[in-house]
DNA sequence: GAGGCCGCGTACCGTACGGTACGGTACTGG
DNA sequence: CCAGTACCGTACCGTACGGTACGCGGCCTC
């Protein structure tokens, strides 16, 4: 190629500061206005120009996957090493686990996110969905599962199988609560409530997975 | 007033047969296109003209809350009459909500109707979204809280409050199905699958909540 | 301090789509 | 046989919005 090839400066790995003060643009706008976000308002509220905005971004898609991706990088926050499991801890480690994403499908950027995967996810070359997918629900799931194997190899737990186990989790923990949210149902969890949720949760798991050590 | 009014005739009670084939239309366009759903699309689809659609359901909110109605109207068929439960009969009544249910959350049109709802819920003057959870989520709730304090009184079950035990078997039936089929994973389940599922939900269920008969 | 780049603001274009108007046809009641 | 009504088909309108073009000001380099 010659040398006046203007190279693709989409964002694919991380934004620049200013980029994510854009990205952050987006999830206001998002969290306020509902999903009807037109890139001029973008442009609007970040201070640049739409012709930046396709420089960086590519297109409106490209925008809205930089942004589930960004949103995406913050969540993983969370320690991880496995080692030397008690009940009690493996209790405090679901717990934790419960807790975190609760807070996450409950905030109001998580609904909006989902909302919008989601209607993405219907019109064909949905990458959207996949993304979201990936970062919330999959990942959760590579964080949880390890736990519970350490668990099981502890004789704490008892399954076959961690995947079915982490969905059973998942299934305690969630209920109808996503879903809920998703179709706008008011519903608003204070902490208070997603810690007697989670404990609930947990609390059920362990009487179905759990076992006193042999 | 006047014997010149117009009257509005848009639907709100049950639709007309005509009416029907219309609301199958939006459903099969629906389910085929994604939800990239225009009006001219529906009217070529059902051959009529788009001035009916407009005359018999007002707007395009009015046509798909139209259609939300009559696929929800399909859906809830099912005896009731709880009284007389033992063990196996309470067993196998949770089993078929829990087949039920998760026949109808797989179903590529009810993905689609909820995906559509979710959006709309997004865009403020969300009534779809509330329509879709009454007919879903809470319905399914009203049919399955008596049989569960049925189960009750015929001390089968213990728990306190039937919402939260319902919400559990909820999300014990339900676990990431939805959300992972709404945000476009493949994860066809057969038939089988769904009756292995719902089996182990139930069983899961009573586990928790059952009792030997006092 | 002159050229070059980046990026802001704004004006502009094309199109898709919601909604309306209108002519034509079939059916119904008087 | 003649209104009146219902409804189909199609042409049309207005607008919102994705995407592009262009001018100008600030900053960096030589």
């Amino acid at each position: 190629m010659t040398a006046t090839a203007p190279r693709d400066e989409t964002v694919h790995e991380a934004p620049s500061a200013r980029q994510q003060a854009v990205l952050d643009a987006v999830l206001a706008l998002l969290v306020e206005e509902g999903d009807q976000l037109t890139m001029d308002a973008v442009a609007r509220r970040a201070s640049c120009s739409k012709e930046t905005l396709y420089k960086w971004f590519g297109d409106r898609d490209g925008l809205l996957t930089a942004t589930v991706r960004w949103q995406a990088s913050r969540v993983h926050a969370g320690r991880e090493a496995v080692g030397a499991l008690d009940a009690a801890t493996l209790r405090e480690r679901l717990l934790d686990f419960a807790v975190t994403w609760l807070d996450v499908i409950a905030g109001r950027t998580s609904v909006v996110l989902n909302r919008i995967a989601i209607a993405h996810a219907g019109s064909r070359k949905g990458n959207l969905g996949a993304i979201v997918l990936a970062n919330g629900r999959l990942a959760i799931g590579g964080r949880v599962k390890p736990v519970l194997e350490a668990g099981r190899t502890a004789g704490l737990l008892a399954f076959e199988d961690s995947e079915t186990a982490f969905r059973t989790f998942f299934g305690l923990v969630g209920r109808d609560i996503q879903i809920r949210l998703l179709l706008g149902d008011a519903l608003d969890l204070d902490a208070a409530e997603i810690r007697r949720d989670a404990a609930r949760a947990v609390d059920q798991f362990l009487a179905l997975y759990g076992q006193a050590r042999p």
